[in-house]
DNA sequence: TTGAAAGCGGTACCAA
DNA sequence: TTGGTACCGCTTTCAA
């Protein structure tokens, strides 16, 4: 069925380590063997079986990435961003999607560790930290993206996301609102740090959050329209009623805006909207979306660079933290100045 | 570093045979040494090395999926349906994005086989079958998704992009539209069957489209926003021009809308819009998209699960094509009856 | 410059 | 019920 260098070896007359270290570019073969071996090689479209190297290198030049929902913007823009990095290195990567279930996480994880991979990439739907334990175990290097265990020293790679919370809040009041409320997400720490920037954007003003003014968004990152939709009802049906809204990401400042309009209100005019992740087509919505910028693509590669250079790196590395800095892309959602 | 088989045997005076055969629940096997095995492979925190496994059985229990752009929301949910359909079994997924680039794709479909993947599923962006037949040498199953070539017979999962076109034409006729334009995507099966549903729409009727009523969109389905606005302006230069577009796909719809609400026409009422896909946040546009939903979950889910069955039957089957119905899903862009 | 032997971590087969 | 042996496809080591 499939070649194997067996068959090179014994067509030519020569030995199996002899084509071999022609494959791995050895110098010490003749010029006229190589040539030989190339040549049948090209013939019988010959392809070394990566699975049996990795066997006996003990490397499989594979890496495993976990995300809660690949379906997320933010997500495949991570995935993408990680394979990019890797291509170049002639890894592959496994692709899991956890579905926001930590059990799922959990098998996924183990699955690949099984696998063999030489690291793992993970952004975690876990609430404790029970999982990485087994793979430090394992001695297996691994990233975590996006979400940050607090007290859990690991590499990480992110976006500063008090940083986010601070520059949103801090540009609604700059565009004159003076009731900021916040749609927050679940107990992670993307969302806890939007909130802290928030708080810290209002504190720093001698301000903090009125009554009723900091909502939960009911579901995570899926249909989180739905749920922005929900929230906003509730910050609606206060008196007075916030003028300026700042969502914990995107999909729910989209539920959120929708609900403004529905109720006959006007964005920005009554209520400014500045969303997180810039991922969706913010520019063609009814009303373009204000929203602060992480840059997946970019934490994804360097999420992939990173574990590379674990890999490489036969010593264990004390843990990297990388937070990237959030850019503040303004649109129409939030613009009241000069109105 | 790794536990083994041959730990656990040296550690409870059995043979390797035997743990492995209580690893894979043989049934000639005392109760007795079982529970000591397997109390020993919890202790240990045993993991099969699957890739060792891979190597004898023939079975990596891993499968290849490729696709253009994996942050294109039609691919992303394809990759959820597959990741989806092969859970349950225990597979793993590798994905990768080939960025539109056909070189890119077959040099990951040969890394893929290299590894020695059970099944392929591709969603292509080769201009020739070329590199499938290489596939095919390697007796490796495969199955093509949303892209078909004409006259290569292969397993084929995607909807009946015929009826597509035809149903985003009738809808647009019924809407009262009279001069219906097209903005077509480049040579690949799915922007012609809709291009051909479209013509076909309109034969029905006894028309054909008026001169500069097709028009290509530049690129493909990465920046269709762009590419669908300039492509509306050629429209828009007109006259008379149109009343109602179909647009191949939903980026290149919004790009068209902007256009449109640019120039300080209406949607509907001045032009109507039909996108397709379905998956980009259309409710909550400017003015949300009607937009022809082609399922890219189940089309995931189904081509998975015809990969799989594909590696269970030992025998070559005959290539299936499997055509699933799209469905209009009316919103207010295309909304003119009753006005 | 070449190759024989051992072994990576498992499974298959058959004999004990 | 248990286990010895061979082997999957490749690399490593070391001797020729």
């Amino acid at each position: 069925m499939a070649v194997r260098l067996k068959d090179i070896a014994r067509d030519l007359g020569v030995s199996v380590v002899t084509v071999s270290k022609v494959l791995r570019n050895h110098t010490d073969i003749s010029e006229e063997t190589r040539e030989r071996v190339l040549k049948r090689m090209k013939e019988l479209n010959y392809r070394p079986n990566l699975a049996a190297r990795a066997l006996v290198t003990g490397r499989s030049c594979t890496m495993g990435l976990v995300v809660p929902d690949l379906v997320h913007p933010f997500f495949s823009h991570v995935a993408k961003g990680v394979s990019k990095a890797l291509r170049r290195k002639g890894y592959s990567l496994f692709i899991s999607s956890s579905e926001e279930d930590p059990q799922l996480e959990q098998q996924e994880i183990e699955q690949m560790l099984a696998r063999r991979v030489d690291a793992l990439i993970i952004a975690s739907a876990q609430w404790t930290v029970e999982s990485f334990r087994r793979i430090e175990e394992q001695q297996v290097p691994f990233v975590l993206i996006d979400r940050q265990f607090p007290g859990f020293a690991a590499n990480f790679i992110g976006v500063d996301d008090i940083a986010v919370g601070r520059m949103a809040t801090d540009h609604l009041f700059d565009q004159g609102c003076r009731r900021i409320a916040h749609i927050r997400g679940p107990e992670v720490s993307p969302a806890l740090g939007r909130l802290e920037g928030y708080r810290g954007s209002l504190a720093k003003r001698g301000l903090s959050p009125a009554p009723g003014h900091v909502v939960l968004s009911r579901t995570g990152d899926d249909a989180g329209d739905v749920s922005g939709y929900e929230a906003m009802l509730k910050l609606l049906s206060l008196s007075p009623r916030p003028d300026g809204v700042f969502c914990y990401n995107d999909p729910t400042a989209l539920g959120a805006m929708k609900a403004i309009l529905d109720s006959g209100l006007r964005v920005p005019e009554d209520i400014a909207v500045v969303g997180c992740g810039n991922v969706i087509y913010d520019t063609l919505l009814r009303v373009p979306l204000t929203s602060v910028d992480q840059d997946s693509l970019s934490i994804g590669e360097k999420a992939g660079k990173l574990a590379l250079a674990l890999v490489e790196s036969k010593t264990p590395q004390r843990p990297k933290s990388i937070l990237l800095e959030p850019n503040l892309v303004v649109r129409a959602s939030s613009q009241r100045r000069g109105l």
